[in-house]
DNA sequence: GAGTGGTCTAGACCACTTG
DNA sequence: AAGTGGTCTAGACCACTCG
């Protein structure tokens, strides 16, 4: 089969084909004409009628099962994921997305903006110099209007680079202003999550008594070249969930 | 190359070739040979002197990279992950494998086990009768003998099995268990994370106060048939941390 | 332009599940 | 025994990065 255009599953002209091909297959799944748990077509069947090659068939349901929208068993066959697995990532979304995908709004109002110096405890999770400057960003996270979480988080920018409020409303997300105005692709994150009690600040500026169970999630945001580039505290009101798909039980 | 015993990359004969470079690269990664983003030899290379197709190097390249050990770049290479992120897994761990990997030694206190009904609640989340037996399994999770945890468990069992203490206890695991006894093989699981305030006898297990905040962990296991098997309640005290690896910003 | 990873193919055989 | 997914190969070409 060729690579160009014309090509039977072509959705995103350009896109490599099996993920054409994961888009229609994904497509098929969601529009309800498989049932929980119902077989697909055998992989040689599917590469025949998309004319593709078996092994491109293979790549597309891998990517669709990490998507959690099927699975395969050896020896058995290829089926559609129940509804309750294909709704929940398998990662962590950004509270931007994750609102979304809930029906919500997600909002922000900017608390505090500045450049500060690491300090030694920042520093050395960035691996940078106490002295170094980094853009403090703290923000109220709102859902529908209302404050769920407050956000807390240090950036390191490239030399002379800066970031301006107007970029950040604009934008809407940080890490959209990172990758489409200052060219830093953000690729993982190391994340740590736990239960700690709301001090008085927190507590006003999120609408809960002082003392309430906050959600707290850190983080150490990895560039493309796994250098650093922010640290983030996230302390979310207890009516504020993390969902989460964990796959396989990877005994292996 | 033959798919026998006698491979340069045989280390666990028997397993998929892929799966045996896997094992080698990662044990070269380990030893420190690799410094941090220090690059790996070219696929091509490696294909060459293993003795193996490229696409099986590749395997085991998607693999490793899976498991935080190196990651790619289109263009430039392969590469060693920092120390930090091979050390966190993309998964939320169980309570055993967590601990073990901290360095500590994980026990188990059983303070409950019955047949209970399922109850309106838990049985729509596990697709099943209100009236239907479920077995109750509450626990508390020790560290170094100190309570960490309490686990609150929902079992479905296949009709006609049982589960005696006297398993639990042998196995150490209740995975363990539903694998090696029960034929029962977990594929993935839901979850959802947050913080809540400790009850009076939750704090009194736990050995924390009242209102001390609590990460509580909920979640739905599924079968290989993706049958909703377990539902399960677990509270941990501010002390105890998940943490995780988040790939890719899944942007796409 | 040279080197790297990414995609794609066609065919072979193995391992597992099911009737 | 038949059907399914899992592994493996050898070779081709594309897309990206960097000096």
């Amino acid at each position: 089969m060729t690579n160009k255009t014309d090509t039977p599953a072509a959705k995103t002209a350009g896109a490599p084909l099996y993920r054409q091909l994961a888009a229609t297959l994904r497509q098929e799944l969601e529009s309800g004409k498989f049932g929980a748990n119902a077989p697909l077509p055998a992989e040689r069947d599917l590469a025949a009628s998309f004319q593709v090659s078996r092994d491109t068939v293979r790549k597309a349901i891998r990517l669709l099962e990490e998507q959690g929208v099927l699975y395969s068993d050896h020896g058995r066959g290829t089926f559609a994921a129940p509804e309750a697995v294909r709704q929940m990532s398998r990662f962590l979304d950004s509270f931007s997305e994750d609102t979304i995908k809930r029906g919500g709004t997600p909002g922000q109002q900017i608390l505090l903006m500045e450049t500060v110096a690491a300090g030694m405890a920042i520093a050395s999770l960035l691996q940078a110099e106490p002295s170094a400057p980094l853009l403090r960003l703290k923000r109220v996270r709102l859902m529908n209007g209302v404050p769920v979480g407050l956000q807390d988080s240090y950036l390191r920018l490239p030399p002379g680079a800066t970031l301006e409020r107007e970029q950040l409303e604009r934008r809407g997300s940080l890490y959209r202003v990172l990758i489409e105005d200052l060219g830093i692709k953000p690729s993982e994150s190391l994340e740590s999550v736990g239960a700690v009690a709301a001090l008085p600040e927190e507590a006003g500026v999120l609408g809960v008594a002082p003392g309430t169970p906050l959600l707290i999630c850190e983080r150490v945001m990895l560039s493309d070249r796994r250098e650093p580039i922010e640290y983030c505290e996230m302390r979310y009101v207890p009516s504020y969930r993390y969902k989460t798909r964990v796959n396989k039980w990877s005994l292996g």
